[in-house]
DNA sequence: TTACTTTATGTAACTGAGTTGCATAAGCGG
DNA sequence: CCGCTTATGCAACTCAGTTACATAAAGTAA
């Protein structure tokens, strides 16, 4: 069976190459795979799924996908589990999304469901919840990050 | 100075009574520590707070935090760090909330707001967040954490 | 109190995710 | 193709959390 990632090269490489940084195998590779699922992928996925024909280097692995949150091509989920997870932002639709702004800049939200039954992570970017959090005098939001916990329709 | 936790050793003795099972010096400790404390406590935190008066191993620390947070008495938060935190529930009110029900009820939604400046994090459940998620057909939903970061007063 | 049973604790050794330092290899501009 | 810059691979490390097992402390009943 073809792995579903290597369709993806095309799209990585122009993701990459919009960064103005180098373009190497390995971001090729890691950033294809996190484009090919739709789901929350640790890092221990993308490793085994490059595994056979794109062996990349475990700690390659971990630098490129902390280099892919750095250039907000990425984010990271924390996990019940203490593993991180990464997923593609969702921004492709305002193309030129990479020209830098300031240091840092606020995503607004990020939304998450869990299954408690496969472990299986997704972004609810598509009718993102609506959320009004009241704070304490004096403190600011930054980000809002939410975790849905659940079962999926597979596992109900 | 006098350390803040040595005044909630009979609020934790009455929390541990309440559940039937063994009290112990370690879960004494460790809960008066959780009750003394306004913001979510490693097990870090936990021992080193404890070191002096109640050295307690660090895996009977360990063992303890999972232990209440099974009673339902607290419950734990995953950091940016990959540190879990912990905190006790503020469910006291309904008195008599050790009778077992199912298994995993759910708590409905945690949030808590975790400062920038400081590392900090504290919970929101006076004036709890209004959420309203949509999530994909036959998805259900269990339980919701929400997680806002920001600045607090002190660190703005 | 004491003897006895059950369950929690302490100790040490382990696991597994993520990091760091450094020599080598690959990108890329000329 | 050359040379400079930056990323990669490797090995060794850190650190939170876990497991196995012998010992100690709670609870219970005589």
């Amino acid at each position: 069976m073809k792995a579903a990632y290597l369709n993806h090269f095309s799209e990585a490489e122009a993701g990459i190459r919009a960064t103005g940084e180098r373009l190497t195998q390995p971001r090729m590779a890691v950033l294809a795979c996190l484009l090919a699922s739709e789901r929350a992928t640790s890092h221990l996925d993308v490793a085994h799924t490059l595994s056979e024909r794109h062996a990349v280097d475990r700690v390659t692995v971990y630098r490129v996908l902390e280099w892919l949150v750095n250039k907000d091509i990425a984010h990271r989920i924390a996990g019940d589990d203490r593993v991180w997870r990464f997923m593609i932002n969702p921004q492709r639709a305002g193309s030129n999304a990479n020209t830098r702004h300031g240091p840092h800049v606020s995503h607004g939200h990020h939304a998450h469901f869990t299954c408690e039954g496969c472990g299986q992570t997704i972004c609810l970017d598509k009718s993102p919840p609506r959320v009004a959090v009241k704070l304490p005098k004096g403190f600011r939001t930054s980000e809002i990050d939410l975790m849905v916990r659940g079962r999926c329709a597979r596992c109900r």
